[in-house]
RNA sequence: GUCCCCAUCGUCUAGCCUGGUCCAGGACACCGGACUUUCACUUCGGCAACAGGGGUUCAAAUCCCCUUGGGGACGCCA
């Protein structure tokens, strides 16, 4: 078996793109068959080699590898040529001196008069040959019905008279899709191609060319669309969509792997896998057949999912570029686990990590204003300064110690721990919300927390900073 | 317009091929409860779907037909 993923280098990555990229990785891997990497930049207008290689960091991030060198289409038109001159020899082609301007205006008329807009065969007996400007046709044979048994939507029939003499060699001397597709296919030896739903009307051609060569057609198997939410295809306006775009919102590439599988496969109930385990379970037998709406609530699920099933150095690791980006250098990565360890079930991206363990590196943190004009009160700071001269006298060596300092504050002042506790938590953090104070403390050590409270207390009500 | 494809909770889906075990299961989201010094995590519970209409059959989410709705394609793009 041998599956293979073709992109066209004309942009990043995308998250459609991807999911064809590990359906066929993970049918070759979980087969023991090869899985290979065909750069189709026959677009010599469009086509970047910038574009190539962020698609090639892409999908290394991803984890998706590939067998061998990735194979440009466009160093291969010599063997498209030999494929285009068997079949102009056969009488199976023909070369079309039409302009492109007057078959744009027969198709804009026949569009207009409710027909199929397709080429008419003007140049198809007239026996010409090169000129400048000229394509090569493809001589579709007598009407007759084309079908195949598609793997994931099962049988399709295609009348063949739907089909126009489509062009097999651009006027600029490359290549067509349809032919360079078929040709590549069947000399790389590809035995299963999966592609998005968007190709299913280009496997009729694709399968009178095979049959034209004398060639077998592959196996197909057409993966549905993937939809906004609004049911329209996927695209900028739904929000991300380039898979590095993901990488630097802070997803992990398990994450993304696992969210876009289960987006139109599945093995039953099952929602968690690793690589290697969907790879064992894939099968396109349980692959939908309707298209899907991307949901990102799922993505982060699961991402939140992943990131707490990371281990703490490795987690502290992912997230430090986002750290270092926001002008913060942890002092070492075993401090830099233990504040993971105390946001880690805070967020749901690398770089909501980023944000939550911020406050540990500001010193003092900038004080919320709504929350220091509620908590900062007379009472506030009067419990803030008891509660820095019990922390000076005794630091708690554990959290038992700690509670005790609050409890027995609280009940000193008859009050709820809460009272106690949420001005402490403000002075440490700048917010209302954040992990626990014990940990917070225990990782800031004596001098910041203390530094802190009086931070605090010199709040006046005035803006910071 | 023409051709092709599709149709189960708001979303991803199980079940459909091989009708009965489905007054339809799981997950995300959402809503309640528990836990709790905050936020979260966790946990318990809840809401919520077989597009409509005809057949076939003792029996249909499952098979057939039609309607409706949605998506895709119709390039010297891939």
């Amino acid at each position: 078996m041998i599956t293979r993923f073709a992109p066209s280098p004309t942009g990043h990555l995308h998250i459609g793109g991807a999911r064809t990229a590990l359906f066929n990785w993970l049918l070759a891997r979980g087969q023991g068959g090869q899985f290979v990497l065909r750069v189709e930049d026959t677009d010599s207008l469009r086509s970047k080699e910038e574009h190539t290689q962020a698609i090639l960091e892409a999908l290394t991030w991803l984890g998706l590898d590939w067998d061998g060198e990735p194979v440009i289409q466009s160093q291969r038109v010599d063997l498209h040529r030999q494929y285009i001159d068997q079949l102009l020899k056969n009488g199976q082609a023909y070369w079309c001196h039409c302009r492109p301007e007057d078959i744009e205006e027969k198709r804009q008329q026949a569009l207009q008069t409710g027909g199929k807009p397709r080429y008419d065969g003007h140049c198809r007996e007239l026996g010409l040959g090169p000129a400048p400007g000229a394509v090569i046709r493809f001589k579709s044979p007598p009407p007759r019905s084309v079908g195949w048994k598609d793997l994931i939507k099962g049988s399709i029939v295609v009348d063949s008279d739907e089909l126009d003499d489509l062009v097999l060699l651009k006027s600029d001397g490359f290549p067509t899709y349809n032919l360079a597709v078929v040709v590549d296919d069947l000399t790389m030896g590809v035995t299963h191609i999966i592609r998005g739903d968007d190709h299913v009307n280009n496997t009729p051609r694709q399968i009178l060319l095979y049959q034209a060569f004398g060639a077998t057609p592959p196996q197909f198997a057409h993966a549905p669309m993937i939809l906004g939410s609004d049911k329209t295809r996927l695209s900028k306006r739904h929000g991300a969509t380039s898979v590095m775009a993901y990488r630097e919102l802070g997803y992990l590439p398990r994450a993304l792997n696992n969210y876009l599988a289960r987006l139109g496969w599945s093995h039953g109930d099952q929602e968690i896998f690793s690589l290697e385990e969907m790879a064992k379970l894939f099968s396109l037998k349980h692959v939908g057949r309707a298209a899907s709406v991307f949901n990102p609530e799922k993505l982060n699920w699961l991402n939140a999912h992943y990131l707490k099933q990371t281990p703490l150095e490795e987690l502290g690791a992912l997230t430090l570029p986002y750290l270092t980006a926001k002008n913060i250098t942890p002092p070492s990565s075993e401090v830099l686990a233990k504040i993971m360890a105390t946001v880690r079930e805070r967020g749901k991206t690398l770089v909501e990590l980023a944000e939550k363990a911020e406050f540990y590196f500001l010193d003092p943190p900038p004080l919320d204003p709504i929350a220091a004009q509620k908590l900062l009160t007379p009472e506030g700071k009067a419990t803030l300064t008891e509660l820095a001269e019990e922390l000076t006298k005794a630091f708690p060596g554990d959290h038992q110690a700690f509670d005790q300092i609050i409890q027995a504050l609280a009940t000193r002042k008859m009050v709820k721990m809460g009272v106690v506790a949420q001005p402490l938590r403000l002075a440490l953090t700048g917010k209302t919300a954040s992990p626990g104070l014990y940990d917070i403390v225990e990782i800031l050590g004596p001098e910041k927390t203390i530094q802190r409270i009086k931070a605090a207390l010199a709040y006046d009500g005035q803006p910071q900073d």
